[in-house]
DNA sequence: GTATATAGTTCAGCGCGCTTAACTAAAAAG
DNA sequence: CTTTTTAGTTAAGCGCGCTGAACTATATAC
């Protein structure tokens, strides 16, 4: 009964410790780019879990079709997507990242990256085996949960 | 030489994982809140750096004085954090997270940490306790490196 | 004391994300 | 074939974050 509640406070405590300074990494990352922190959401979503259509966008983010569409033009004129016809049915459109999306994609994470190694670096030999261990396990945990 | 390589492809995949999962969550939580997400960024900062001046705010957020002051305006406001003359120089003000600022901050986060348990539920105990001893490691390690 | 630099505020104006509403086009239901 | 539902677009308008510029008040330099 302690047991969990103290894992519980240690994940807390990593959630904490770094998801806002994740957060501020993007935001800033963002206006150096002029793109937005939604068009970046939207980069990163087609990012890793692939092309999908206008109504997907809408629903995971919360907004109206209208607000995606308009999202995604923007995201397509400067050409870091595609809007394709969805051959299946004619009414939908596809959408998927292209090249240079996921380039730029890549290079937003790249610098957040930074100080993750420096701070992996900090460690010992003997850490970074306990750590990525550990992070293994709960990668691959997600994963399972996300189906 | 692999190793350290190896060690920072695992850090990588963990933040790809985790870090805009957690964006979209505070996201649809400012939403939910009627706060924006600028304001809740203040807020968290207040949360876990502790009082700081409104320059430190503008520096932080890569904002001018001006939108720094808005912001905390409106933040003052509805009561969420207190402005005070700093007695050391009667033009800075010293920013305190109130109260009511820090419950909203920790329902927040309440929030974005249920599927981090439901996550951390489903590994046995000693997989629970090898993610405990790494996460302590690593949260150590960005104290030391904030200094 | 005068001059200059610093901390913060106020205001006009801009861009952006978002919504509502009206619309087009294709698919599904009858 | 007609009706209705679904996918997406377009346009007007609102609120908000942000900036630049002008301003107040305190602190520092000479």
């Amino acid at each position: 009964m302690t047991k969990p509640a103290q894992f519980s406070k240690i994940l807390r405590a990593w959630m904490d410790a770094f998801m806002h300074r994740s957060m501020r990494g993007w935001h800033r990352f963002a206006k150096s780019t002029g793109l937005s922190m939604p068009q970046i959401s939207i980069l990163m979503q087609l990012h890793h879990r692939g092309p999908c259509g206008m109504s997907e966008i809408s629903e995971r983010f919360d907004i109206t079709p209208a607000a995606a569409s308009q999202l995604v033009e923007k995201l397509a004129h400067v050409g870091y997507l595609e809007r394709a016809e969805d051959p299946s049915d004619r009414r939908a459109k596809l959408l998927t990242l292209s090249a240079k999306g996921a380039d730029f994609i890549k290079q937003g994470a790249e610098e957040r990256y930074r100080w993750m190694d420096k701070l992996a670096n900090t460690l010992s030999a003997e850490d970074q085996k306990k750590v990525s261990e550990a992070l293994t396990l709960l990668i691959d945990a997600a994963k399972e949960m996300d189906k």
